[in-house]
Order: structure tokens, then sequence, then C-alpha cells
DNA sequence: GTTTGGGTGATACTGAGTGTCACACATCGA
DNA sequence: TCGATGTGTGACACTCAGTATCACCCAAAC
């Protein structure tokens, strides 16, 4: 299996896109770079496009995991870890992230394509939403779902760019604001404010536990289920 | 000018992708049906694509004129009715609709496109959202704007794919309740409740009037200024 | 040693999109 | 009436992305 001659493609063709444009770079001119032949390029990614963009189906497959651990008293913080999860995909991929924002900015042909991955995640946090939705009795499951969906996916979006363009160095700290932002706004079962018990046991750091019970308490019911909480998975970050 | 010869063309295209779908149809047989030549039809239409999605200039125009009469007291029907335009263009299309939505769920390139023009109109709502919002004066403006603009595109298109696929038979009033729901999560200035004013004075039929003041209200400063509010433009359905 | 299968190369082909030149025709002013 | 100008169209050649097919190499298995 020639990984080896993959990530050789992938570099020539960044390297090439940077210098001459995306438009203006073949695939011939590519291939002459990694040295393979042009059978070997398209068996490999099956489009120019597909060069510049990641594969998503090991981080989708963590998404579901992690949505999956939820229910629906903790899914607040199931849906903001999950969308933490493709945060931490794009800080890991650091100077690749950057280049490919350049890209995905100036081609537009590039750009639609973009915007329309976004939605496979978007499908994800929907479909699980509507399930616990659904379970808390709110009406209008579907819509609201959507609604939950793609306000989770646009806030996600927002910090996403503004570290792809430089504006901001704590990330982390922007995300969770605006998860707390999304949720704050998102209220399935309205109970007009109530007693809180917070029951946490962990070893986490203190401002890493006060960010997640910040997310958790932005909703109206922010019960915490000890065993399902802090227990589950962790973002690694 | 040859606006007979352009739509020849796009009737010629639809015919031959209902018979034989998109990918099967070549610009060839497109333009033989038509009785024109490849040139007229890339010098009309540009791609292939565009052939099935229509002309935005005009309803973005109506869209801004709309957004433009509101002001950060009436937002939210300055939103909601200029959102409505959307839905009303799709319902006078009728049956190219509906061949479009075939199209664009069982072709990916179409699907991809599709998805990326809604976010020209969400562009429009979230610039004139950022405006309102920031009189308005909240914190966090630009996430809260996007997050606006986002979720009012999500429910308009939420209802859409409704009576895309014959869903629904009004979808005119889930279109309200779903604007409603929108706003009801919205809330730039909570207070906490209040009294509220309305003063109407109008010639529109009861539940029309009926159906502006719901979705004024949704938020939590339901303030109506009179002069502002029903003698702007109106949807004309 | 032969077979089998995965990875690769070479070649020819289809079809979208671009660029250029030529032609028809309608309008307008002298 | 004539020529100039502009607009819509056709014809043709070209580039390049993407597909299909066949051949080849090489390593592991039998």
């Amino acid at each position: 299996m020639g990984s080896d001659t993959r990530q050789r493609m992938a570099d020539a063709a960044f390297a090439l896109f940077e210098e001459h444009g995306y438009d203006a770079t073949t695939v011939d001119q590519i291939v002459e770079r990694a040295g393979v032949s042009r059978s070997t390029f398209f068996r490999a990614f099956g489009s120019k496009e597909e060069v510049i963009f990641p594969r998503h189906d090991d981080l989708q497959a963590k998404i579901t995991a992690r949505l999956e651990s939820g229910n629906a008293q903790t899914f607040r913080l199931a849906i903001a870890e999950a969308a933490g999860l493709v945060l931490a995909q794009y800080l890991d991929e650091g100077q690749v992230a950057l280049t490919r924002y350049r890209l995905t900015r100036s081609v537009p042909a590039l750009r639609d394509r973009e915007i329309a991955s976004t939605l496979g995640y978007q499908r994800l946090f929907r479909e699980h939403a509507r399930g616990w939705l659904a379970e808390l009795g709110g009406p209008d499951v579907d819509l609201h779902a959507e609604l939950l969906a793609a306000s989770v996916v646009t806030a996600h979006n927002v910090v996403l760019r503004r570290w792809l363009r430089g504006e901001t160095a704590a990330p982390w700290r922007e995300f969770d604001d605006a998860m707390v932002a999304v949720f704050r706004g998102f209220d399935p079962a309205p109970t007009g404010g109530g007693s809180t018990v917070v029951v946490v046991g962990s070893d986490l750091p203190p401002d890493e536990v006060a960010a997640r019970v910040r997310v958790a308490l932005a909703g109206s019911d922010p019960t915490l289920a000890p065993a399902d909480r802090l227990d589950g998975p962790t973002l690694g970050r």
C-alpha cells in the first residue's frame, strides 16, 4: 500500500497549488513532480479536489462514538464534545489546515465542497439530537433537532474560522463559550430555573471541570448524572 | 436577445435530465434537441450545472430591500419576511422546483452546489443581523448574528424540504411557526417579560395580522413601532 | 517454480469548458 | 442607399479532468 506514494502526491499538489494556484495547476504537473503516473493519482484521490480534503471517515466514527455515549440528560455535553473533536482535528492539522483555508477561500469549487462537507457532521448531530429531543418530549422535534445541529456546526465554524484567520490564540476557550451560547438559546423543556446538583469526581484540571460544567449548565435542566458524566470519553486535549 | 433561445435550452436540458439522468446527458444532446450550438449554450449558462439553478440576482435584491426596510426594533419580522421571499420563489416555481429537487437529491455535484447557494442568502441575513444586534448591544455580536442567520435559513429549509417532498399542504403556516420557533430560542436582550403594546392599523386579513404579531412577539422585546410595521413591504402572498 | 493479488504504468477515449474567428442581422447616422 | 457598429450565433480547435482497459512488476503463498 503506497501510503508513502499518496503523501508524495499530496505534498506535490499542495506545493504546486501554492506556487501557481489551484486552477493553473494540472494533474500532469502534480504527478510529474511526485514521480508517479496519472493512473496512480486518480486511483488514490479520485479527483483533483480530493487531494485537498482530509479523510473524514475516522473522524466521523469518533464523533458517532461520542454521541452514542450520551443520553437525553447529558446530550449537551455530548454534542459539545463531539463538535470539539472536529475542532481538535483542524488544530492538529496545523499548517495544512491553514493552506486548505487559503485555497477554499479563493477557489469557488473548493469552497462549495468544503461547505457541503460540513453537512455530513451536521447530519450526525441532527440524527442524535432528534432521538434525544423526542425522548424529552418537546414539540416540533424535527425542526428543533435541525436547528440545534445547525447552530452547533455554525458556532463551531465561527471559532474555527477565527483560528484559521489568526484572530484568536485561545480557540478552546472561545469554543466553550460558543457552545454555551448555543445551548443557552436552546432549551427543549423550559423549567424556569431550579435547584442544581453537580457531583463531580475527576482528576481533570479544575479549569477543565469548570468549563464542562458551564456547558452543562447552559440549558435549563442541568442535572448531571455522575456516572455518565466525566467518566465518558474525553477530548484528550 | 434570445431569451427564447435560453428557455428552449433549459427545457431541452430538463427533459433530457428526466429521461436519461444528469450524468448520462451530454451538452451535445441538449443543444441538438434545442437546435442551437454548443457555443450558444455555454455563453448562456456557463456550465452544465447552471441550467438547473435559477437566477438569484433579483431575489437577492428583493431580500436586501426587505432587510434594509427593517430596524433594530423590528428586525424579527424583517428577517422572517425576507426569508419568506425565498420560500415564495420556490412555491412560484412549482414543477420546476420539484424537478430540481429530484436532481439535486440524486446527483452529488448538484447537491453540493445547492447547499452552497443557500449560503448567499445566509450571508445577507448575517450582515444585517450583525448591525441590528450591535445596535441592541448584546455580547458576542458576531457569533449571535451568525447563529441567527443559520437558524433562519435552516428553519426555512426544513419547511421548504417538507413541501418539496409533498409532506405538507400548508407551507406558509409551517413557515410562520418555524420562524416563531427560531426567535423564541433567540433573544438578544432578555428582559424577563414585560408589558407589550401592539398598535396595528392595516387592511390585511386578521389571520395574516395575527401571524405577523406572533412572529414579532416571539422575542422578549416585542415592541411594535406602528409606522415601521405593516406599512413596509409585504410578501404579496 | 508457479500462481495469485495488490500496486503501478501506458494508452486511448469521452466530455466539459475556453478561446478565436467568421457570419447574419438589426440599428443608426450620414 | 450606404457603411459603421453592435449583438447574437455558429464552427472549429484546443486543454484538461476523469474513465476504462490492458500490461507489467514484485512479493508472498502454495
